[in-house]
RNA sequence: GGGAGUGUCGCAUAGUGGCUAUUGCAGCAGACUGUAAAUCUGUCACCUCACGGUAUCGCUGGUUCGAGUCCAGCCACUCCCA
């Protein structure tokens, strides 16, 4: 994997470039959607490729690792072949369940103990398993074993933490380094700052990944619940110090604003389950603002989904068509939903490319920003 | 005509003498950020922005310190026998 920067924003910090892996080229900036185990809750592949117009998604490593297993994900020549997915797959390491499973985990120096919550059988990952297992689901970028640490945070807690993770991560290089890809093509490993919103501890983090050469690096830890603008500053402080010639990746980033924002500050990669889990919960991201189309208000309203919208659902189906449907609890609810929402995001990060490569970009985002944040 | 049974906030339910009438569904809202989430939370008799106030268990009486609960009459519905 190698990354290209093609542009940069001299209104901004913004930047448009390609990552090039072996299952194809993405366009940066990305909006990655999350399938966790395997499938992008709601969408069918085809409908992500041709109608969400997705690059690369993710996968999870403890889920996948759970459920269907290791044995099979070989079995079936790892998770691009197992899921019909031909395009890039990125996975996360379980670093996040560290933190949302927090009530069935215990962490030490050595990794973490997992308790299932299928069975309740004790799993035990260590830097070293989870690269291990990352390789044999077989993802094309893979993240180093962290602790994503919860917000509010006490400061020597995340400094502990990020120390920790900081081993962590040389123990995840090592594995890389003593074994090889399974499936014939290469991935790549993204370390990943942590620090919490503590500015020293973040610039200490930031200075160690960089130090470390990877070929791309992200900043985790974020969107757990601290302000924006605390989200934003912590960004800004890691992106001026990662290195400018990699893809910058902001885990579990977040809704339309803060993707933007984010771009703006000069990250390339984003992934979040807001507009899938969303979805499924009836709030839709349009152009115009976000609506709850469960409320009464639509029921009578034949104006198209999203009057601006790229994807086919967003012209063909009305608002007042998808409230009947999610009030009856309909399977095609969900899709329609999910489509609309990812191929929303997809849209946006595809249309900031484009205005960061032809010098709009910073007067557009601020527009957007005081668009997309609405509530109608 | 005779007999038996049932009436609880839209629907369905719990409650047979004692504190604020239970729960589910539907309805109306809200939350959701590297997914244990097609989930969760609130609200859901009436008035009030709210604090708070006023009611209510088919109807009317009665017994009782106290009635959704016991008694009587009436009304409605269901079933059985003619």
């Amino acid at each position: 994997m190698h990354f290209e920067l093609k542009h940069t924003d001299p209104q901004s910090k913004a930047r448009a470039g390609l990552i090039h892996t072996d299952h194809g080229t993405i366009e940066t900036p990305i909006f990655m959607p999350v399938g966790t185990q395997g499938t992008v809750k709601g969408v069918h592949q085809q409908e992500l490729r041709d109608d969400v117009e997705a690059q690369i998604i993710l996968g999870n490593t403890f889920h996948l690792y759970l459920r269907p297993g290791l044995e099979v994900l070989e079995g079936a020549g790892g998770l691009h072949q197992f899921i019909g997915w031909e395009r890039p797959i990125l996975t996360d390491s379980g670093g996040y369940q560290v933190y949302s499973l927090a009530k069935s985990r215990k962490i030490t120096e050595e990794g973490v103990r997992f308790q299932s919550h299928h069975d309740g059988s004790y799993h035990f990952f260590s830097p070293e398993r989870a690269i291990d297992i990352q390789r044999t689901i077989g993802a094309d970028i893979i993240m180093a074993f962290d602790e994503c640490t919860p917000y509010p945070c006490d400061y020597n807690y995340a400094k502990r933490s990020m120390h920790m993770t900081h081993r962590w991560l040389k123990r995840c290089i090592s594995q890389m380094d003593a074994t090889e890809p399974k499936y014939g093509y290469s991935q790549a490993l993204f370390p990943i700052v942590q620090g919490s919103v503590y500015p020293d501890l973040r610039k200490e983090s930031a200075e160690f990944i960089a130090a470390q050469g990877a070929v791309g690096n992200a900043i985790g830890g974020l969107s757990v619940g601290e302000p924006d603008e605390d989200m934003y500053s912590m960004t800004d402080l890691v992106c001026s110090i990662l290195p400018a010639d990699k893809p910058r990746y902001l885990m579990g980033v977040g809704t339309p604003v803060n993707i933007l924002e984010g771009i703006a500050l000069g990250v390339d990669m984003f992934d979040c389950v807001m507009p899938s889990r969303n979805a499924r919960h009836g709030m839709l991201f349009t152009s115009e603002g976000t609506i709850n189309i469960k409320n009464q208000k639509w029921s009578m309203d034949f104006s198209p989904l999203d009057t601006n919208g790229t994807a086919y659902v967003d012209q063909v189906y009305t608002k007042a068509y998808l409230h009947h449907l999610i009030k009856a609890k309909e399977n095609l609810a969900i899709q329609i939903a999910t489509i609309h929402n990812l191929a929303f995001y997809l849209a946006l990060v595809k249309e900031a490319r484009r205005r960061i490569l032809d010098g709009t970009f910073r007067t557009w985002k601020d527009e957007q920003v005081k668009k997309l944040g609405r509530r109608i």
